[in-house]
DNA sequence: CGCCGAATTGTTATCGATAACATGATACCG
DNA sequence: CGGTATCATGTTATCGATAACAATTCGGCG
């Protein structure tokens, strides 16, 4: 309704200078017991918000921890920011979450926004960026973690995992069964640079065993989940018999592919494996299970927040590198 | 490294002063064309970052959207939160998010927080509110948007669905396709406001129908997803052969239960019928298709946004009450 | 040439909370 | 009882950008 309730306000109603309100409100124990109650009897009488802006604008600290992702519409990604945030949460630190939607280009544009906003913090996900992004971000003293991924050349902190090698772990497990006609199936090659790396660590894999060229099945532009995966094997029709393992990109179009696989007739694992990546709900709930590879989003979360309460509270200073690994889940799908 | 720089940096280092460089840097066509560019080109050379903190607290506009989700590890709310993310940022303004983990006090709480950034709309996810919450937010002279719900007594605008109407869908349909034996598969009785609603709506419908009693089949607290739904159905073994139709809570339990129900032996839809909510890929790919209800997310976060944009151009004042609608989409389990 | 309106740039005060420093009140000691 | 340590509160200046108002420059025209 009218003008906004400022703590000088609250002042003037207590009797007191707005410093001994600002102290009572945090709770300062210089200021008087019986001081403080009534400050905040008052406060709240007056209805009274704090105003972090004009705290963040005075002491230069924001409160914020910026995050990019991918998308929130990821599973995985998404209980990495849970994680965060709860943990940050009880820090007093409020995520500012932007989406890059796979595009490093669009990576760039956000952090630069982002930026703006003074954060206490920069956690990406991902080791690719643009160059203009690297300067940008190397240009302040800020703190940053890059996660998911094991950068070659990190810009700071990293808590991730190698993507190749969870691959390699998939392919091992392939070969060991039997398979050797692999395909992969993933988003087209674009801006999704994690699947690309993923790609890459199967052609490698399959390399170092000797294994005839992985086939590429694309299953169109980032990010693609079930029903791609659906799609694609649909319109592959019985072509696909022609490998024994699909490899997929995540656990999503690897369900769509079995989905797809089974609507035609096909008997997983007896005529073709599938495999997926990063243990989503879907594949230990689905039938047959799916083989899969645990990266532990969770953790990653965790560990993010560890080594933030490390860096703020001066305990940790140069950079870390904590790789949380990734493990084989073989299901009922190899 | 050093202190950071600012427009008053920029302004001396083109020697003008620093309301020049902040129009410059704004575009205003006051400033000299060939002025503006010389000051950009300046920033960017001497690394000036724009201090959104200070524009904030001057202009007293924060830039924030406020949004509260129940939890951004739901595809749905995940798909919502990236229309509002999308549609938002081309207007300029942030998102700050805030997940209630499925609980009106934790959204008290969090809405607390939330107003000290001085957000220039609130957006809340459903229709519940403790009253504390309610006083705190009409004592601001703040929009406020209720999604997801219809609720009776809003605290503003309101873009949503009837979630009672949708489960009348759903129980329609398993009349009419003669089922009469019902099981409702949901989370615990507890916090989730927005399960209950669904709860009572079956409830309801199955009563206009005459239908028996219908069964409550308890998969945990809330929030509910595939293992829950997979866990109690297998927990129950052939006693879920009672009932002729499982209603749940959303695509996810239904897949869950749709798994159980076929490694244990039973034909979906022969023996048992399962209905989701909510139309998520899952239901749409998963063999047999789940019947289910589409409450068009990304339609949600849209409408959002054009209330929005109508909000803050003045063109609206009274509240306004969009209805989404949903509807059934008929699977191969029902 | 002198004057006027448009174009361009400058000055001052301000948003609300708080760090740093200063002061006043109170207790406690020998 | 004077003096000093302790507790409690107050004063002042400040963070960086910008609204509101003021001033200056410039081209053009009678």
């Amino acid at each position: 309704m009218g003008a906004r309730v400022t703590m000088r306000d609250v002042a003037q109603a207590v009797g007191m200078s707005p410093m001994t309100v600002s102290r009572a409100l945090r709770d300062d124990r210089t200021v008087n017991a019986k001081t403080r109650a009534r400050v905040r009897q008052v406060a709240d009488d007056l209805g009274y918000v704090y105003d972090s802006t004009a705290q963040a604008f005075r002491t230069q600290k924001s409160g914020f921890v910026a995050v990019t992702l991918p998308s929130v519409n990821n599973a995985n990604f998404a209980e990495t920011f849970r994680a965060l945030t709860n943990g940050l949460g009880e820090a007093g630190l409020q995520l500012l979450l932007g989406s890059t939607n796979y595009r490093v280009e669009r990576e760039e544009e956000l952090v630069r926004q982002l930026l703006t906003r003074n954060p206490e913090a920069l956690v990406l996900t991902g080791g690719h960026h643009t160059d203009e992004m690297r300067r940008l971000v190397q240009a302040r003293d800020l703190p940053v973690i890059e996660m998911w991924d094991l950068p070659e050349d990190p810009l700071g902190h990293v808590v991730g995992f190698s993507n190749s090698d969870a691959m390699a772990h998939i392919v091992d497990h392939l070969v060991a069964t039997g398979r050797r006609k692999l395909a992969f199936v993933g988003a087209s090659e674009g801006a999704d640079m994690r699947g690309a790396v993923r790609r890459a660590g199967v052609v490698a894999a399959a390399r170092a065993h000797g294994l005839p060229e992985v086939a590429m099945i694309d299953a169109g532009p980032a990010p693609v989940s079930m029903r791609h995966g659906a799609a694609v094997i649909e319109a592959m029709g019985r072509d696909v018999a022609q490998y024994d393992a699909l490899v997929c990109v995540s656990d999503p179009v690897a369900f769509g592919c079995l989905s797809s696989a089974q609507r035609m007739g096909l008997r997983v694992p007896d005529d073709l494996a599938i495999t997926g990546f990063g243990h989503f709900e879907v594949a230990k709930v689905s039938n047959p299970r799916i083989t899969t590879v645990n990266v532990q989003a969770e953790d990653i979360g965790r560990q993010v927040v560890a080594l933030l309460q490390g860096i703020f509270d001066g305990a940790v200073d140069d950079p870390v590198r904590v790789d949380v690994g990734s493990a084989l889940v073989v299901g009922e799908t190899s």
